[in-house]
DNA sequence: ATGACGTAAGTCGTCCTACAACTTTGCCTA
DNA sequence: TAGGCAAAGTTGTAGGACGACTTACGTCAT
């Protein structure tokens, strides 16, 4: 109860109550009253203009909502604005601010109650390192507020299995270069990645740039955008796994194991990522 | 390439390429030509009064047309009909017929292209087992086309513990019913499960009707409805779970360590699902 | 004073119409 | 034959309107 606190950040600029009817019979002085507010009904139409300006506007304002939400400018519990008012705010109409909420509510991060409002979902900001969302390895780190790094074991060119050309459509026999990496948080190893990318369409250079830092960027950078993973969950156990000094004793992994595919649904990636249990947590968000 | 054809089932009633202008050139008589169809445009529209009236009616349109996919009316690769005639068809507007698309492609079921259509994904059909769907583990066990079972292991009431307690936010000390079944599919053992449930506003009859078939029927007997769950993905290697004539040898498990909420935001089950590893596949469809 | 009730305002859900942006087909032209 | 162009179909966005639902608040009888 206590947390259903309406009124949070910037999002609420009217601190008023989080439903129900303007109060009528007061004077029109008070909150309501021009208090010369920076005229905010254009900044976030602007902030549109950022490098979020790919595929749809409902996207669009969906991934900028989405990115306000995280940052805590609504606390959990708290209402958004209604739709009107964000359609006003960023410049768009209601229709496309209704396709941005829907998708949002369809991630679990916002609650929408007919007649009351749009609420921040209680765990909406908790599920940031959810397996569903398509995000490097790193850049999930990054996202938890670590420091990753990697550490290069092997990376050679060799021919595909006859499993890896199943999954990644290939001729019989074509060349993959084959990335075995460690991957660290704050300097403690917390995966194990084991990557097979087809080097048909990539030159030398590339390859070498994908040892050193995030694989997903250097495709990017080659216009192959990742869309999708289909991916497997496993249990495994093993010593054949890690390597190096920190290699877990146990030897207990969790494995992702997922082919990548860019938006023309040609797989571009297949990877085993072997995460060490008990370092590395997946919080899942199941709806109806 | 070659599973890319257009046509396919009840949806495309006309064989019509897959998008692009009709043939305008040619006589009116062929594909087009009235073959008296049975009056298919009320068909889907009554459909909808099925059990399925829960939610708002985009959610109504987007569960019918996912049972539809599911059931293979559609192949992979087709083509849905159009927004314009998928609202005609079931009486709605289009604006809903949106939303509920809206609803599958955030599921990965459908891919939208602008100005072409929308197309069953590849894998659409493939993800019936994935996680972040909220299902009960023999209601996910019979869509997979075996016969689920269950046996009861132990089923009695004591008190919760603290970390328990302060999952399902209860007073220090009350009385849960703490369950442990293995979960059977045709015959062999693929889990086994943990559930603790509060027991404060469940009668005898209630808890002994838990031990047997489903958990979940049960509470929609009583009107808690699962709206969400948080869970936790995590590797466990012990000897210290299963038990029974079919206990795993390595006892190498996937936990799904999870709690249940209903509309309101209440939780109302704790469990603790040890999946045997090899005998249920977990697939996720990670989108961005 | 207090409780029940009605009312009004705010909010999301749905509908309608119209047009813009995009894709594909098929025809026309050079 | 190759290339480009136009048309039709499809999804995306806009604006306005109204229905359904929720909530706060004022009113009225007790």
């Amino acid at each position: 109860m206590s947390t259903r606190t309406p009124t949070s950040g910037v999002f609420d600029t009217k601190t008023r109550p989080a439903t129900g009817p303007r109060v009528r019979n007061r004077v029109e002085v008070g909150d309501d009253a021009p208090v010369s507010i920076p005229d905010r009904s254009t900044a976030n139409r602007s902030a549109l203009n950022a490098p979020s300006k790919s595929g749809s506007l409902g996207r669009q304002v969906a991934r900028h909502l989405r990115s306000r939400i995280m940052q805590g400018e609504v606390s959990p519990g708290a209402r958004l604005p209604s739709e009107t008012e964000i359609a006003v705010d960023y410049g768009v109409s209601r229709v496309t601010v209704r396709t941005a909420i829907t998708l949002l509510e369809s991630q679990g991060l916002v609650d929408v109650r007919h007649g009351s409002g749009t609420f921040v979902s209680d765990f909406g900001t908790e599920i940031k390192a959810g397996i569903q969302e398509l995000r490097s390895i790193t850049e999930t780190i990054r996202e938890m507020g670590f420091t990753p790094s990697m550490e290069r074991h092997k990376g050679e060119t060799r021919a595909a299995s006859e499993h890896e050309s199943k999954r990644l459509d290939l001729m019989p026999g074509e060349q993959v270069l084959d990335l075995q990496r460690a991957v660290y948080a704050d300097g403690e190893v917390v995966a194990y990645s084991f990557d097979v990318i087809p080097t048909k369409t990539l030159d030398a250079q590339m390859l070498e740039r994908m040892g050193q830092g995030s694989v997903f960027e250097v495709f990017e950078t080659i216009g192959i955008t990742p869309a999708r993973a289909m991916a497997e969950l496993h249990a495994v156990s093993s010593q054949e796994i890690a390597w190096g000094p920190q290699k877990p004793e146990q030897g207990l992994f969790l494995l992702l194991d997922q082919v990548h595919f860019d938006k023309d649904g040609k797989p571009f990636m297949y990877s085993k990522s072997y995460f060490v249990e008990g370092r590395f947590q997946f919080v899942i968000l199941r709806t109806r």
